[in-house]
DNA sequence: GAACAGAATTACAGAATTGTAATCAAAGAC
DNA sequence: GTCTTTGATTACAATTCTGTAATTCTGTTC
C-alpha cells in the first residue's frame, strides 16, 4: 500500500490523521518540522506527502520545493490559510492539492486518493518508432516486421533504427558508423555491412517483406517500403 | 549530393531542367509518367521531387500520395495550374511548394535548396532522460552520472531508465521484472537484485554520487538524488 | 566466355552479457 | 553472545555479441 509522509507540528491533528489514514490502509511516516521532514526523506519513500504550511522551523512551501528536487510524489498541503494568495503561491511552490483547515477527514481521504489515482504509476511510454508493420522500441531492444517480434543485438537496433527514423531517405554507412561509434575509422564500411547483412538475417527480410533495406552504388542504405 | 526525380511529360521542359540541375551538382533522374515514376522509385531514391500536375498517365497529386508512402523527401509540384484550388490541392496531397509555369531556373534552384536545407538530415534526437548529473540514452546505450559516461549493458540500462522515468517513487522488483522480460516468474527477485548490484558497479556508485538506488524493507528499488 | 570489382555473406575468435547458484554481510530475534 | 533471515555481492558457465578476415555472390567489362 502507500507511503504518505504526513508534515504537521500539531500532535493532537498529527495523531488523528496518522489514525485515521492507517485504518485506511496506508503506512503513515510522520514529522513535525521541516527539519526532520527532511531526514525522513532520507529514510522513507512516500507516494504522497501531506504538508502543513506554517511550521516551527520554516515555510512548507518552501520545503515544497527542496523535496521536488527528490521525488514527484503529490504535494498536499494542509492549512489554516484560507488567503487565494496563499493557496497560489502553494500550488507555484509545486504543491498539487491544497486543503483548508478544518477539513474533513473523508474529503482528506477522497483527495488523496485523487492524487494518487492521477498518479497512477502509468509505465512511462517507450520511445519507439511506428511504421505500418515495422515497430523499433529502444527500450526493448526488439522491432516487429509484419507481425513477427524479433529481439536484435544493440548495433543491429542502432542501425535500423537509424534508417526507420529517416526512411526513405540514403544514409551513408559513413554516417551510421559516425552515429554509432562516435568517430569515423578507415574500415567502417566492412563493420556496417556485415551488421547489416545480420540485421536482415534477423528480421527474415527477405521478398514477401514489407521492407527492404537497399544499398545505392554510392555506399549509402535505405530502408524502403515494398507494396505490392 | 542530392538525387532529385523529376517527373515531367514534356521532353523540352525535361531536357532543360534536367542539364540545369546537373550543371548545380545534381544528380537527375527523369520519368515522363506515372507508372515511369513508380518505376523509378523502385530504382532510385530521391532526396527531392519536382513533380508535374498533369501527366499523360494520371494525376500527379494522386501520385504524390502514393509517393508519401515510400518516402518522405520533399515534392516540389511544377505545374501551368496556377489557380488557387489547385495550388491548395497541391499542398493537401502531401505538397511541400507548387512552382507555376512558366518559371525562372534560378527561381527554382533557390526553392529545391530551400527544401533539402529544411529537409537537412537532422540527426533525429536519441530518446534520453535527461536529470540533473544523470542522463540515459536508449539508443546508445549509455548513461552518464556526475559527468561521467558508462556504456550499459541492456538488462543495467532497462533497469535504470525505468528508476529513472519514475525517479524517487517505489518500484518493485515485480514491476520491473515484468516490463522487461514480459512475464513473471518465481525467482525474479534474485535475477533483479544481481543485475542491480551490477549496474551499481558499473556506474561507480558510491557516497559521493548524486543518486543512490536504495532498496526497501518490501522489495521495492527507488532511484533518489542525495544532495550535500 | 574470363577477369575483375564491389557487395553480401559466412567463419571465427575474443569479449561481453546474463541467469543461476554460491558466498558474504548486515540486521534482528532470542 | 549465537542463530536466522534477508539482502548484496561474487563466481561461474552458457550464450550472445561483434569486429575482422575470409569467402561467396553478382554484375560489369573486356
Amino acid at each position: 500500500m502507500s507511503h504518505i509522509l504526513l508534515v504537521e507540528d500539531d500532535s493532537d491533528i498529527m495523531r488523528i490523521n496518522k489514525t485515521f489514514l492507517e485504518n485506511e490502509g496506508y503506512t503513515v511516516h510522520c514529522a513535525d518540522s521541516v527539519q526532520t521532514a527532511s531526514f525522513m526523506l532520507e529514510e522513507c519513500v512516500p507516494d504522497l506527502v501531506l504538508l502543513d504550511v506554517m511550521l516551527p522551523d520554516g515555510d512548507g512551501m518552501d520545503f515544497c520545493k527542496i523535496l521536488r528536487q527528490k521525488t514527484q510524489a503529490p504535494v498536499i498541503f494542509l492549512t489554516a490559510r484560507d488567503e487565494n494568495d496563499s493557496v497560489v503561491m502553494g500550488f507555484r511552490s509545486g504543491g498539487d492539492d491544497y486543503i483548508t483547515k478544518p477539513y474533513d477527514l473523508n474529503v482528506l481521504k477522497a483527495r488523496i486518493e485523487a492524487q494518487l489515482r492521477r498518479n497512477v504509476k502509468q509505465s512511462p511510454q517507450h520511445p519507439r518508432i511506428e511504421l505500418p508493420c515495422l515497430t523499433i522500441d529502444l527500450f526493448a531492444g526488439t522491432a516487429s516486421l509484419d507481425g513477427n517480434e524479433y529481439s536484435l543485438p544493440q548495433r543491429e537496433l542502432q542501425i535500423l533504427y537509424m534508417l526507420a527514423s529517416q526512411i526513405g531517405s540514403r544514409i551513408s554507412y559513413h554516417d551510421i558508423y559516425k552515429t554509432i561509434y562516435g568517430c569515423d575509422v578507415e574500415d567502417s564500411k566492412n563493420t556496417i555491412r556485415v551488421n547489416i547483412s545480420r540485421l536482415k538475417k534477423h528480421l527474415n527480410m527477405d521478398d514477401m517483406s514489407s521492407y527492404e533495406i537497399a544499398a545505392t552504388s554510392e555506399g549509402e542504405y535505405v530502408l524502403r517500403r515494398i507494396m505490392f
